[in-house]
DNA sequence: CACGTAACGGTTGAG
DNA sequence: TCCTCAACCGTTACG
């Protein structure tokens, strides 16, 4: 598949099947539901069916994370180098274990919990492929480091990794000529801290406009950069950023702790690329003329508690707080405020009742 | 009408 | 290198 263009769902949004919404999109979905917009308005006036605006927003207030799951990959394997080892300490010690036995061990040690401890025919396979000859210099990792989540559960790991150099839309992003791409989604990662609210994030011309990063040329709309968000999170993990710091040391594009990165807590992220999907021909998302920063630059929020000037919001849990419950569920005809934030963020008169 | 969700067809990427 | 398969995706349709 060269280059993927977007299909149109029935509100006319564009998408590309199987492939995750732009985190630009998916936040403005948070954002405006914080404000305290119905769902079945976001959904039209972003154009995103409201399954997914449902979805997104249960996600949300689940993890505290905007950002899609981890798409592809296996499980970790539970025959981990770290469960290899041990594994082969035992036999060491013991030559005559049984498999079970060391089944046993590896749950009473803790190197596995019962999520992950391998099978007794695993064991039984790894005794016999990988350890067999004792005497056998290990093929494995006897010195090497254990990835530090050998024993975790699956949920917790997923890591994703890329360097630097490495683009996980490489391969489609070919289309794009010249290398500036891959300074461009560093630089707009490392550009982040400028950016303390969703609104700037939203806004902010690197964000919304590759262009001005990548100074290349048409190369503008295209979303392809928004994988650069995502790719933030190379190991993902628990909800809300818990073990930041772990991930802070590990991974290639540091997601300063700015707002977003509260929006986007290591959940699993997706290497998603979304190509150019988005400004696809039917582009109505980033439509020529109609860039989203035009607006999101000044999107304000008139007159209440979200009214966001760069670096208010340093928490945007508080987003997430259902504190604000209260002001949620508006009735239904939206409040004049309503709809300007409506239209601050996309620039369209909100079509509440039509199509 | 609003919303939650299962089904569906799709993509992705580790093994 | 190719294949498999289980993860995820967003849309659609239904209740």
């Amino acid at each position: 598949m060269e280059q993927t263009y977007g299909e149109v769902n029935q509100l006319g949004g564009v998408f590309v099947n199987g492939r995750p919404l732009p985190n630009a999109i998916r936040l403005r979905i948070v954002e405006l539901a914080q404000l305290g917009i119905r769902p079945c308005d976001i959904s039209r006036q972003l154009r995103v069916s409201h399954g997914c605006v449902s979805k997104i927003l249960a996600r949300y207030n689940e993890t505290g994370s905007i950002l899609p799951g981890a798409i592809g990959g296996s499980k970790p394997r539970v025959t981990t180098p770290n469960v290899v080892k041990n594994i082969r300490e035992y036999k060491q010690g013991d030559p005559g274990i049984f498999a079970w036995e060391i089944r046993d061990r590896l749950l009473a040690d803790g190197v596995c919990d019962k999520y992950n401890v391998p099978s007794v025919s695993s064991i039984s396979r790894i005794l016999r492929n990988k350890i067999g000859n004792l005497s056998q210099p290990n093929q494995y990792e006897s010195s090497k480091q254990p990835p530090p989540q050998a024993a975790l559960s699956y949920n917790h790991i997923y890591p994703y990794s890329y360097t630097n150099a490495m683009s996980p839309t490489g391969t489609k992003m070919g289309s794009s000529p010249g290398g500036p791409v891959t300074a461009a989604h560093v630089s707009i990662s490392r550009g982040w801290p400028s950016a303390h609210t969703v609104s700037n994030i939203l806004g902010i011309r690197a964000f919304m406009d590759p262009a001005a990063i990548a100074g290349t040329e048409g190369y503008a709309p295209k979303m392809e950069d928004w994988g650069s968000v995502n790719r933030t999170f190379p190991s993902a993990h628990t909800v809300n950023g818990i073990d930041k710091s772990a991930i802070e040391a590990d991974i290639k594009y540091p997601q300063p702790s700015s707002t977003l990165s509260s929006y986007v807590p290591a959940c699993a992220y997706s290497p998603s690329n979304q190509y150019g999907v988005y400004s696809g021909p039917a582009g109505s998302y980033v439509t020529p003329g109609h860039h989203w920063q035009s607006q999101s630059t000044s999107l304000s929020h008139p007159g209440s508690a979200m009214t966001m000037h760069g670096g208010d919001i340093h928490s945007p849990m508080a987003f997430k707080h259902p504190s604000r419950d209260g002001d949620r569920k508006p009735p239904s005809p939206l409040s004049k405020q309503q709809h300007e934030a409506l239209n601050s963020v996309h620039g369209l008169p909100l079509p509440t009742s039509s199509s």
